[in-house]
DNA sequence: TTATATAGTTTACATCCGTAAACGTCAAAA
DNA sequence: TTTTGACGTTTACGGATGTAAACTATATAA
């Protein structure tokens, strides 16, 4: 079987996958119009995000009537990750835990959130190594 | 005072600016024999991004002798807490928790960083909402 | 039936990006 | 002094992106 290529989704078309998870199906109507609201795009801009998203196999259409319902045909949480662990993987790897710390003050997280990953850090606590090395130069472990 | 306009740095900029941030300064040359290694470019391919860092601001050249010795000219952390800022905010509200989650199981920290992000996430729980709402489709906040 | 609105498709177009080759200069080697 | 490199600058070039107008087909209102 074919393995699902690594799809890039841009900024843009992000946005346009946000509104399809959460809605489940939009019509291009629909989209145009939360779009319109939401990010200020002209309708053309939305159809334009919309084929290619289906080109790039990240939507589906479905004829229903005279006009198409749009689903997503990858799942958010697991594309969430992806692009989330793409970016920590260019960055320093002996400086991501500052980087999270620094993030984690930021981000609003609910009560559920910040139990389950308490949980996951005490679990990593156990075998956690006392540093981890720099590893932007080629030999070089230390920024 | 111009604010310091956002400086887009892109994914192959971003492989020479983490290698002048660790070693603080840098000559073509260098900089050159180290992306071969680490990345397979041609020495044109790093004379290009360098010539790019410095038109955007984010290097700055000093001339040595014959050469110029590259410097960075804006900070590591700061600028891996913007990127990951950034992608976050583009992220579902009510998902980055689990994001956050799935990624902090993936990563290798240390256990400072453990010991951290801890604190900061305990210091959090006292004044955290019960959950956080979708943020996708204006006027939804529910995925 | 004919005009109109609408949905999708094609074309546009400047800019960024990855990836380099080509070119011009100046210093060091021969 | 002439040749040869090393270094920086200019040019290249296809593909992705953001942003959208133009065009086409068709369903619906008149």
């Amino acid at each position: 079987m074919e393995a699902q290529t690594q799809l890039e989704i841009s900024d843009a078309e992000w946005e346009v996958m946000r509104v399809t998870w959460t809605l489940g199906s939009v019509t291009s109507s629909q989209m145009a119009e939360i779009m319109a609201e939401k990010m200020g795009w002209k309708t053309a801009t939305v159809k334009t995000l919309l084929g290619r998203l289906i080109k790039k196999g990240a939507l589906r259409a479905e004829k229903n009537g005279r006009a198409f319902t749009y689903y997503p045909t990858v799942d958010e949480q697991p594309s969430m990750d992806e692009a989330v662990e793409t970016l920590f993987g260019h960055l320093c790897q002996m400086r991501v835990g500052q980087t999270l710390t620094d993030l984690v003050g930021k981000l609003t997280l609910s009560q559920a959130d910040i139990g389950q990953l308490q949980t996951v850090l005490a679990e990593k606590a156990k075998t956690a190594p006392a540093e981890v090395d720099c590893d932007c130069v080629p030999g070089v472990t230390k920024c």
